[in-house]
DNA sequence: GACAATTGTTGTCGTCAACAACAATCTTTT
DNA sequence: AAAAGATTGTTGTTGACGACAACAATTGTC
């Protein structure tokens, strides 16, 4: 009943070692497998930390840089509206903004339709930086691709395309 | 509801609303689409809530379900080793223990042969408790399943394997 | 004009990954 | 066997992040 080889048991996984392969590493997870959450979860910290070294020379961060995508992609949008757009807390937006507007890259302009609200452009200078992002972020892209397959990446953004 | 057509979610996101869809929903992503990261963060995000929230009545989260199914499965693991596992840090490890053990779920054995280290052991309260956790995983499984696609969610499983 | 809702902001709380340091205990070297 | 080095569990700190709550300024509604 306990780990009695479950199932297909990986157990050695040839080069595609995600977890480190030293020591105990051949441990049973039984019900553990065939959770999606679980393995969706070892992907995701794994693709930030890729893409956090792959952008740490411009110290970028995904969030970040979705945020400065979606801005440049949108010009003049307001903090709610971004925040809606991304799923962030428009309280945590604040501080992410500040960064980025502290470093140049976003500036908030005050909204004459609404006085209340401001609208966001990037910077003549964040345009520029965004485009250094981007090549960066396909590299980053290119790297998930030598992970996990050019084929399974494509079908995973097509499985996950609602949710973005 | 939507399992039927789970295939293609194209920019309007019909009832599979990952985000929230009442105001300024339809604003480019540009770049943002084509990013597996941000799709795979925003789902996981997703089935982490669903996840707390299927087992909110017993107050079990991912992580806390990850260490009880990993040493219920391989009793005797030490601490080092479950951390090894699961990838997270031997340091978290030691707050996750403190609460489990208090919820009487884990006990901490020490070990004779290696007089630092701890095994870990469920304790009969820890098992039935476990059981009826994993019956609530299933069913938020199945709204995984519900969600994406029982193909796709199969699918998923297969491409990120490697990653358990 | 009174009242409710929205926007940006500030703050707190809890989760989580990443480090650093430490005592106790192996393990290796000499 | 003693010294030096590595490992295990622990405590603590830092920073990113999600979730809330409260607030002033402003807008919308009645």
């Amino acid at each position: 009943m306990t780990a009695s080889a479950p199932q297909i048991a990986p157990r050695k996984r040839a080069g595609n070692g995600a977890a480190p392969s030293d020591v105990a590493d051949d441990i049973g997870l039984d019900a553990l497998v065939g959770h999606a959450g679980y393995a969706v979860r070892r992907f995701q910290i794994w693709i930030f930390q890729d893409f956090i070294k792959t952008l740490g020379e411009v110290d970028i961060r995904p969030t970040q840089y979705s945020v400065l995508t979606l801005i440049g992609a949108n010009p003049g949008l307001s903090q709610m509206a971004v925040a809606k757009r991304l799923g962030i807390e428009r309280a945590r937006l604040v501080h992410l903004l500040d960064s980025l507007e502290l470093r140049r890259y976003v500036k908030r302009v005050k909204s004459k339709a609404d006085r209340r609200s401001h609208a966001l452009h990037l910077t003549a200078q964040g345009e520029t930086a965004l485009a250094k992002f981007k090549r960066l972020a396909a590299e980053h892209e290119r790297h998930v691709e030598e992970k996990i397959g050019k084929e399974n990446r494509a079908q995973l953004l097509r499985i996950l395309a609602g949710f973005t």
